[in-house]
DNA sequence: GTTCCATTACGGTAGATGAG
DNA sequence: CTCATCTACCGTAATGGAAC
């Protein structure tokens, strides 16, 4: 019980509300972004971060998005050794989990006499589900680089799930924390943000946003919250009664598995609300749907069960 | 201290899909 | 057609915290 208490008040969980977010577009739908306190965000860096999700969901249909801040131990005016690093550190885990990694690295100096990275790593979520090993052994790797240290930030990691707007909010909102302005103008010529590359997979569409938002997951999300709000309350309860804040994962209002099986059951390979798009994210489990009797986006079970 | 239980961190596999 | 790759999904050992 008292473990518990201390748990939630030294573990403050971001939350997006009404003062500290402000929506920004991206193709044909809104994100919430984190708004500073003064002087906002850079335009470039936010559309770079965003773009990078589409192409990561373009490879894989789950990205595991994982944060760490790394504190060099003395002031280097480049970011030569944060790049190296980085580098380094991405060549690994492309080898140790055989997939894309892609970085985003913030440079940011306020009072401090030297400056500190916030990174941020996006891995295939089919290869990695959980970072607590990842950052541990980066921490380590950054500190016998640089001889700095490293600091794990609360809720150090999230899964997005392509087309699956509800997992990318939070998602989007954290990362676009890189791209404040404010405690970067001491960076001078220096970059304040830097991040490796990859070209998108090869049937990505970039007129469309399917990557991030598929209307039939919107429309699932949306019919399962009404059938929730239709539930008696004993059987709303048995539900609210399985929710619990995971301490790890961040925004996460259920364990990690039951978010897990939750996502699984509106998965992301149900776009085919475009015709055009329907061959290329098809899985066995929709040959079901070609009948069109049946709504593309109906749960395959009748009523969906979040447990 | 021991047991129980929830969670993590993958490993493995079958099936779908696309390239050649 | 074969082969390689990706995805969905199941299984389980390891781990850590809670309860006793």
């Amino acid at each position: 019980m008292e473990k518990n208490n201390k748990r939630k008040s030294s573990n403050k969980r971001f939350c997006i509300n009404h003062h500290n977010h402000t929506l920004y577009a991206y193709k044909d739908h809104c994100y919430e972004v984190y708004r500073p306190k003064n002087k906002g965000l850079i335009n470039k860096v936010v559309k770079a971060i965003i773009a990078d999700y589409e192409i990561m969901l373009s490879h894989y249909s789950r990205v595991l998005v994982a944060r760490i801040d790394l504190h060099p131990k003395s002031f280097s005016p480049t970011n030569e050794a944060i790049t190296q690093f980085l580098e380094q550190q991405v060549k690994k885990l492309r080898e140790q989990y055989g997939c894309k990694v892609m970085y985003h690295c913030a440079r940011e100096q306020e009072t401090s006499y030297r400056e500190h990275y916030h990174v941020e790593l996006m891995l295939s979520g089919h290869k990695i589900r959980h970072a607590h090993k990842l950052l541990s052994l980066l921490g380590i790797a950054w500190s016998q680089y640089s001889g700095g240290h490293t600091a794990q930030v609360h809720n150090p990691f999230c899964l997005v799930y392509r087309g699956n707007k509800s997992s990318l909010r939070p998602a989007i909102y954290r990362s676009s924390y890189l791209a404040k302005k404010h405690s970067k103008e001491r960076n001078g010529t220096t970059k304040g943000f830097i991040s490796n590359k990859y070209p998108p997979a090869p049937h990505f569409e970039p007129s469309n946003d399917l990557m991030l938002v598929a209307p039939d997951i919107t429309y699932m999300k949306h019919k399962k919250k009404i059938d929730f709000k239709n539930l008696n309350e004993n059987a709303r309860a048995a539900i609210t009664s399985k929710r619990h804040p995971s301490p790890h994962c961040w925004f996460e209002t259920l364990a990690h598995e039951l978010q897990f099986k939750e996502c699984l059951a509106s998965r992301t390979n149900e776009l085919l609300a475009k015709p055009d798009n329907a061959s290329l994210y098809r899985s066995r489990d929709h040959a079901q749907y070609d009948d069109h009797s049946l709504a593309a986006h109906e749960p395959k079970n009748g009523s969906l069960k979040i447990s």
